[in-house]
DNA sequence: CCAATGACCAAAA
DNA sequence: GTTTTGGCCATTG
């Protein structure tokens, strides 16, 4: 029906099934905790749309709520281009929810990565 | 349809 | 640790 749906001030005209499914994902990552794109990008059914995923999240609003500040790179970096703000912003939301930064300004993905597949070492051993 | 782009990923040098 | 190369797939002109 209509052309898409039109979202706040943009319209969306594009694969909405992909897209959807990858806001649902990312809605899904608890706070304290990260998502690679890639993780992202499998979870939505497509496994090697990584960079779509990206792509998604560049064009999200506001509005929309969605906590794309909690999806990173595999690298457990940030991206240049948070739309929020910037990496900058991105960092100090993630580090108010927890989520702790090595010394070369990476994620400790060991310890924040989301969904736990497979890894059975999620014990935390705080001391 | 073709070419270029992109918040990516992994392997290789 | 960095830089380069190839691949991946949807968006855009």
């Amino acid at each position: 029906m209509e052309e898409r749906e039109r979202v706040g001030a943009g319209l969306i005209e594009m694969d909405e099934v992909f897209f959807e499914c990858v806001y649902d994902q990312v809605k899904n990552v608890p706070a304290g905790s990260v998502c690679t794109y890639g993780t992202i990008a499998e979870l939505a059914g497509y496994p090697k749309a990584a960079r779509e995923v990206g792509l998604a999240m560049s064009r999200v609003q506001r509005a929309w709520n969605l906590p794309c500040h909690r999806i990173v790179n595999a690298q457990g970096t940030l991206a240049p281009t948070y739309a929020f703000g910037g990496k900058d912003k991105q960092r100090a939301l993630l580090e108010a929810e927890g989520v702790a930064f090595l010394e070369d300004g990476a994620i400790d993905l060991a310890h924040h990565r989301w969904p736990p597949t497979g890894e059975p070492e999620q014990l935390a051993l705080p001391l």
